[in-house]
DNA sequence: GTGCTTTTAGGTCAATCGTCCTAGAAGCCT
DNA sequence: AGGCTTCTAGGACGATTGACCTAAAAGCAC
């Protein structure tokens, strides 16, 4: 749908270069040649910069609950899902050590520029949040399931800014092989707990 | 000697506002009205806005050697120095939930933007690393060292991000705890190895 | 085809960017 | 005092920024 229409070829266009480039050194003029139109044009679908990146910013809350309904569904038990989760630095190795999180590196930006759209963009984390909450519980960690959540969201962002840093992918396994370990002695300790 | 000279005081302010604000996002204007000099002095001092980039990398490379020759200095343990690393982000809890961590975000930053300095500034990264791992290899974890220091510098940097993203001063302190205790583990692991 | 709305192209706007230039003030040595 | 270097102020530069405007093209209803 979004990529047929010349604003959903913007906001993709958009999404990207803000990842690429970030969102304040991005101009139109760089949009405009990746999709290749007029920048006169832009004003007749967005009213402003702030706006395209207010609807980039819809399109990435999208895109991450779509993903996470998916990761839902696939797995079956919710360790398999947190799994889901902490696979995508696999997944994503490669545009990870080039360009970062493109949640983390957005928010990050956004902070330093006080933006008004920081808490939209913070939304996109929220989502990640919860719903690692979520199945933290479903394993039988209520008491511990936000703390979980946000301790392993944290964790792959310090990943995703060394990984960036250092270009390292060596370190990048290291440190997913040791999120898989830390999540099967979460999974343990629910164990104990039920038993 | 560095705030008494004009030079000084353009790299400090460059210093702040790079860091507040983003070193894309910070114009002479901005620096030239925080030092209260005119515009046109910047280029006796400076031949670019690269070479002040480059002047404030290294005011932060020599202000984090001398930070840790302190920790060395003061701390008589391997652990007492670690915990040392890991104190920052509770000491600079306030400018880390406003601003992120400085080292981080401009890395992060400087990727995005493809910038020459990008190498230079990783040099602080590979600073703390360093340290870290020497500190971890005289706790008697030679083989894991490094592992251990990219593992700590990677946590404290997603404590960073996510509680410049909340502003959560509840989580970081959640987190730091869980860091503490982290280290206890790897010197009781330690003590089992040399036993 | 005619009339209307939607979409596009390209020019123009003031503001701001990093950079450069020149004239004079300030400092220092003799 | 004189002569020289260092430092400073402020204007001007070309380029680029986000934003706006208008006219024409394209699409569509009838």
């Amino acid at each position: 749908m979004s990529a047929r229409t010349t604003r959903g070829q913007i906001i993709e266009a958009a999404d990207l270069l803000f990842y690429h480039q970030g969102y304040d050194h991005t101009s139109f003029a760089d949009i405009a040649g990746a999709v290749q139109i007029s920048r006169g044009n832009f004003y007749h679908h967005f009213k402003s910069k702030d706006e395209i990146l207010e609807a980039v910013i819809a399109l990435r809350l999208s895109n991450t609950q779509r993903m996470l309904d998916r990761w839902e569904a696939e797995g079956q038990l919710p360790a398999d899902r947190i799994r889901s989760f902490i696979g995508i630095l696999i997944i994503n190795r490669t545009r990870i050590m080039r360009y970062g999180c493109p949640v983390g590196t957005l928010c990050t930006e956004l902070a330093k520029l006080d933006h008004v759209a920081q808490a939209e963009a913070n939304r996109i984390f929220t989502l990640f949040r919860d719903w690692l909450c979520r199945q933290f519980a479903l394993l039988g960690l209520e008491a511990e399931a936000d703390s979980s959540a946000m301790h392993i969201l944290a964790w792959s962002q310090g990943v995703a800014t060394l990984a960036n840093a250092f270009h390292d992918e060596v370190f990048l396994r290291q440190e997913v092989d040791r999120m898989y370990a830390w999540l099967e002695a979460c999974g343990q300790r629910a164990g104990t707990l039920s038993a």
